[in-house]
DNA sequence: GCGTCCAGGTCTACC
DNA sequence: GGTAGACCTGGACGC
């Protein structure tokens, strides 16, 4: 395992620089089998703030929290070969907690051998292992992941930006240098049904965002605890889809993020895709698409999700 | 510029 | 368990 625990050793050895006397650079070892790339533009996430994607240049923004002093500071994030550069602000925050969560978005101690072992052998799949795909990006905390996709459902990738945009902006803990954080779950809950709707853009989604906060805030709702869950997979969509405005489609969103991938995830696009690339371009039942997968098991739906994808990147690695 | 239609996933009521 | 209609927004399109 990766992650925290590697996060911890290298807490001792910190590449600190100083650049202007303004920000500090942060180094992080990665695994052997680890695309900065491949893992940044896995999904959609990196276009929602607080990320900010720089493909030319290279590095991946966000904000981070500190959970216990409130504070939020902007750290970019860049690729130097086998280590993760992280420039940040030269303030007082939790490094090691920054560390943790730099680890978490970048799915740092995800075990993928598994997952390669399962699909090397399938045409049109090989590429996954060669480029060390697979690794999908997330926020730093379950709530974020599970705000975001509710931003999803029902409505253009467009208005999924917006709602977003709008929630950080609106709600998000300022930065020194003039971003924000995405909002707590105790600013969501500070906030009317009315202000989803009018200032969020949140249509009908209002007061599920609405419940979803006091729940969280209150802590009766502990979404991060659904890291660490012992339920199998089955229960705790159940459990997911308990949150009003989740269906299928977002506990399987969020299953996946948890790194779960026993769902499909099927939504619209990922249909058509499919029907594209495998059913010449005719409609099928969703049967048909699980039969195809099937042969994954607990991989198929990052099999599915890889093979969808496939065409996002220009050059194999 | 305005009106109309459509896509998108979930909820609720009903069978 | 399956199905139909409502929910709401933004984009596309026609006038």
């Amino acid at each position: 395992m990766f992650g925290l625990k590697i996060c911890k050793d290298l807490s001792t050895e910190y590449f600190r620089t100083n650049i202007n006397g303004m920000s500090q650079i942060i180094s992080l070892e990665t695994p052997a089998n680890f695309s900065f790339k491949y893992t940044v533009k896995s999904h959609g996430w990196s276009d929602l703030p607080p990320f900010e994607l720089d493909e030319e240049n290279r590095w991946l923004n966000y904000v981070f929290t500190d959970k216990n002093s409130g504070s939020a500071i902007s750290a970019r994030i860049s690729d130097g070969g086998g280590k993760l550069y992280i420039e940040i602000p030269d303030t007082e925050f939790n490094q090691d907690k920054l560390l943790g969560d730099v680890g978490h978005i970048l799915r740092l101690d995800d075990d993928l051998d598994d997952f390669y072992g399962a699909i090397e052998k399938t045409n049109g799949l090989a590429w996954v292992a060669k480029a060390n795909a697979g690794r999908l990006l997330r926020s730093a905390t379950v709530f974020e992941d599970l705000v975001k996709t509710l931003c999803t459902t029902n409505c253009s990738w467009s208005l999924t930006k917006k709602m977003t945009t709008n929630l950080v902006e609106k709600l998000g803990t300022p930065t020194a240098d003039g971003k924000r954080a995405f909002p707590t779950p105790q600013a969501l809950a500070e906030v009317s049904v009315d202000f989803f709707r009018n200032e969020i853009r949140a249509g009908y989604r209002s007061p599920y965002f609405a419940e979803l906060a006091e729940s969280a805030a209150s802590g009766k709702l502990d979404p991060e605890s659904w890291l660490r869950s012992d339920l199998p997979t089955a229960e705790l969509k159940k459990e997911i889809k308990a949150v009003k405005g989740v269906g299928d489609y977002a506990a399987e969103n969020l299953l996946k993020l948890l790194g779960r991938y026993d769902g499909l995830v099927l939504d619209s696009w990922l249909r058509a895709q499919f029907y594209k690339k495998h059913n010449g371009e005719k409609v099928c039942a969703d049967k048909k698409i699980e039969k195809h997968y099937r042969k994954f098991r607990s991989w198929r739906g990052l099999a599915m999700w890889c093979d969808m994808t496939e065409n996002w990147f220009d050059e194999k690695q």
